[in-house]
DNA sequence: CAACGGTTTTGGAACGCTCCAATGAACTCG
DNA sequence: CGAGTTCATTGGAGCGTTCCAAAACCGTTG
């Protein structure tokens, strides 16, 4: 990059390998040799081409490159209209961290809304053969979700924010464990006292749903304390979550634990419906640390995604599978954290 | 689509224009002209194209298209660490909105993550040259932002999400009146009776608070309210907020509009501090409507931003400026809307 | 000094597409 | 009925890069 900021460069765009080639006398293949295989040429021409190219300003034609390599450094990631389970703030952070260790990597994402509609296999192909992504990501994987298997029948690299729920286990993937957030929430409350912990969750059926009661669950028997009559369900929604929650809070749970922040925060609602205050008659806990989490008061408790983390990893393995299409699948599972705030600690906030 | 789901396809990638164009029994030429130029085609000759096309599943290699035409049909877009002003859940509306209507035009998103720290100038040289974008949309523009010259020197068409707060327009731009949001909130609450209205906005100095300061001023002035002593301002950040905003309430004001949701949010944490109630003591109105304002309780009367509306005039503007870059340029400013829930018009919840 | 391995460099072709100019076919008209 | 005109199709070149195999160079060696 030694470079003045301002030396006046040939209008980019128009210098190619022949130019580069010509102005450092030497052929176009050794050029490309500098940048690919530079431990092929004698160290004074290396340096000479090198000087060259950077007094130039050249940059490879990535579609050139493309053309001839059969590889676009692009990859794939289809952004699914905020799927259930995962809040759009929350894929947010993680769109960010995919783009930034991908961009590390010398690859680029490329972005792919599915139309509302569509069960989106059709896109994928288009976007498949038309820009030749090398790699997909994907995020929102559910229950009987069929892209895994369409992109493996195709030999297609790809990575899968989020496990596979059902059926054979197809391809890479990482994942957060959520029973495990929720078994330390039940850690927490246990250390705080509580002993009748109640769990707020989504109607069984969802994969990331049915892994967050049973972490609960199994935290919940490990401390010999009783989950019968203490699990009620809701959809993710404030009205009904708040609905379903009365009877748990009137039967005189002292903890609730929700499979998300929307659903604690119905939590919160049924508390105030009962002239109840949140972290001081009745814990919370919520999953997913949204924004709103810490905006609320009491600040929610909530289990933490860890998302940076996450989109790096989906990253890795991507690149693995991309240079040995043929090793076996990886699988990472990470460790959510418990954020804690006043809904389980109980101060005036 | 005439196609059954599983007819079994040529393996995909390897069938080329020479292909189809053996199989139809025309030359290579007629193939792309059948796909870039139907009309030049003889219907007959054209419909055996399309579907010997069709049979073969073929489809133009986009790194091919990209070296001969020297467009690549890609759209720049630079996502930024969640700028001031912009809430990351705000961003991914938009995003999606772009991404859907570049989609519609044959144009994709690549994404593009400005590292923490940078400028971001040196990365935005990069993408260019490498990947060869055919144009930028800049998001989370500020005072002082050097983008836009810099684009422009170099000849690429971009749209701003943002229009420019300082010095000399700049190229095409969209962006939300915020001027008329807050005016509208005004409107709404002198309707609800209101007289001693406050403004809780950012330091002044920022382009975007200035302006929502300035709706809530000129439409004061029009109903003959005094602006006197009725404004606060605050970072954006709760505490802070709720600190700023406390003096106003104190002397007596019966409605506050703020700058953001965030700032609101301050806003009902000073009228707990005071055992009042928000909505039914002093009226809150925000500004971005952001997934938390639905959520709060009461629900915060906000301002919310026609996203979906900026992507798609984003795209148009940008599409109208590559097709011809000399054009004048286009700035388009949205209308927002005010939403109204429980915190201007106290219900019980 | 011719022959030889090894290193360094090169020429030519190919990737899949579209541009351009030219050819062939069909049709009009003097 | 040949020349002119239009319409439909084609051949060849070239976009910028990398692959492949062959060539040039070099210092050793028999």
């Amino acid at each position: 990059m030694p470079r003045s900021p301002n030396s006046p460069r040939p209008k980019a765009g128009s210098v190619t390998l022949a130019t580069v080639a010509q102005r450092a006398g030497v052929s176009p293949q050794t050029v490309s040799n500098a940048l690919n295989s530079p431990e092929l040429l004698r160290p004074e021409t290396l340096e000479r081409v090198r000087r060259t190219i950077d007094e130039l300003g050249y940059r490879p034609h990535r579609a050139a490159q493309t053309l001839r390599t059969r590889s676009s450094k692009l990859i794939g990631y289809g952004i699914r209209p905020t799927a259930p389970g995962t809040s759009a703030p929350v894929m947010d952070r993680f769109l960010h961290a995919l783009s930034q260790t991908a961009d590390e990597a010398g690859y680029r994402i490329l972005l792919f809304a599915s139309p509302p509609g569509s069960a989106g296999l059709d896109g994928y192909e288009e976007l498949l053969d038309l820009h030749s992504v090398d790699g997909f990501v994907l995020s929102g994987t559910e229950r009987g979700d069929q892209r895994q298997a369409w992109l493996e029948k195709r030999g297609v690299p790809f990575v899968g924010f989020g496990r596979m729920w059902s059926g054979r286990q197809i391809g890479d993937w990482v994942d957060v464990d959520g029973a495990s957030g929720t078994d330390a929430a039940v850690e927490h409350l246990v250390a705080l006292g509580h002993r009748r912990i109640a769990f707020l969750g989504w109607p069984r059926g969802s994969g990331v749903g049915d892994d967050r009661a049973m972490g609960w669950q199994r935290a919940m028997q490990r401390h010999g304390l009783p989950v019968r009559g203490k699990r009620a369900q809701s959809i993710d929604d404030i009205a009904s979550a708040q609905a379903a929650v009365g009877p748990l809070l009137d039967a005189g749970v002292t903890a609730v634990i929700a499979a998300s922040d929307m659903l604690a925060l119905g939590c919160y609602h049924a508390l105030r419906e009962r002239r109840a205050v949140p972290g001081k008659d009745v814990a919370v806990v919520g999953f997913d640390d949204s924004p709103t989490a810490a905006l609320l008061s009491p600040g929610l408790s909530t289990v933490a995604q860890p998302l940076e983390a996450v989109g790096r990893e989906c990253v890795r393995l991507l690149l693995a599978r991309m240079s040995e299409l043929g090793a076996p699948p990886e699988r990472v599972l990470l460790e959510p954290s418990l954020v804690v705030r006043n809904s389980t600690s109980a101060s005036d906030d």
